[in-house]
DNA sequence: GTCTATACTTCGATAGAC
DNA sequence: GTCTATCGAAGTATAGAC
């Protein structure tokens, strides 16, 4: 049985040459924006020609999606292997706050605001992504007690926003309060943490 | 006394084909992505001849920049305008849960990524920006003597991220958690506000 | 199964006409 | 002071050679 819609031949999804571009294609994306990615560029970025991003990714936003999903799969079972072995408030502070996450996020949201064929499948990841997290974050708080202090719901907000914001400025060079911010998360983490 | 470097001519800054290229951009950047912000759809937008643009801005980072910078000023003015007429936290709270601005914010730190000439703009904007914001912040908890709970500058990233990512994951589609989200700040507010 | 030759479209920018 | 004619470079994509 074959393609239904036969238009054009792909490449295998095992090649050597696919994995170049996709890794060209998320290193561009993340260190000059998602509008440097272009045909061109990727190949080059990959020392390949570029009718080849055509051959493995028919069209361009089928590289983009390709890109997201592997990077994003790739974080959610980081995500998943360091809450398994950790799973404490200290553990999903930190994931919160990582910045080649956060740039990469906000590229792809900013993506899918022109792109709609990208916009549904980073949606369906980020309610996957919220989903565990929630729960992990969920468990640590009751671990502790605090869930009634606070929804978890709404610490998974204002923890990721924080995160979130920080490595958008931090980006910019502005990092104002953004020491008294981390201080202050600790020290509440810690004392938490700390009355068992 | 003329320009140093006499390159090109360019058109005056109060023309309405001016005003009218940088409304087009403007409504393009936030409606499709920076990515279709380009002298040919700017051109159509606002009806008139591509070749306008540069006419107008010598450059696309010129026409970046002018549109960031009139948005920016314009944003600036109305949240002073907005504390001064009411200072209090449920204003400042309001105020950082604007969508537009959020999607506006977005695109351009996307942007600020791969165009270093804007860069530098935006991140002057920021500064200047969380600063007026972080003094009515920290005269409206001191008003409440809250400041002593938790550094106006923190709460100021807090407030700042929830509003953020709330508009990110809004503009995705993605909602959970954010009515309990507003609910809890809204709740927290009132508390402070009640009892003064 | 892998890649190249090539078509066609859109881009930013400049020089010069009105 | 305002706008048009036009160029060269870069973009996506396809058909066909190896």
């Amino acid at each position: 049985m074959t393609t239904s819609t036969p238009a054009r031949r792909l490449g295998t999804t095992d090649s050597q040459s696919r994995t170049r571009l996709l890794d060209a294609a998320e290193r561009l994306l993340v260190e000059e924006g998602y509008a440097a990615v272009t045909s061109r560029r990727v190949a080059a970025e990959a020392g390949l020609k570029p009718q080849l991003v055509h051959y493995y990714f028919r069209t361009m936003d089928d590289l983009f999606a390709e890109t997201f999903r592997r990077r994003a799969e790739a974080n959610l079972e980081r995500f998943e292997r360091a809450v398994a072995a950790d799973g404490s408030l200290h553990t999903l502070w930190r994931l919160s706050t990582d910045a080649r996450g956060a740039v990469f996020t906000t590229e792809f949201v900013a993506l899918a605001n022109h792109r709609k064929a990208i916009r549904a499948e980073i949606a369906r990841y980020a309610e996957r992504f919220r989903t565990v997290q929630l729960a992990a974050l969920a468990a640590a708080m009751d671990a502790r007690g605090v869930s009634e202090h606070m929804p978890p719901e709404v610490a998974q907000l204002l923890m990721t926003g924080l995160g979130q914001i920080m490595a958008l400025e931090g980006a910019l060079g502005v990092t104002t309060g953004h020491d008294a911010a981390v201080a202050y998360v600790d020290a509440a983490i810690a004392r938490l943490e700390g009355d068992g």
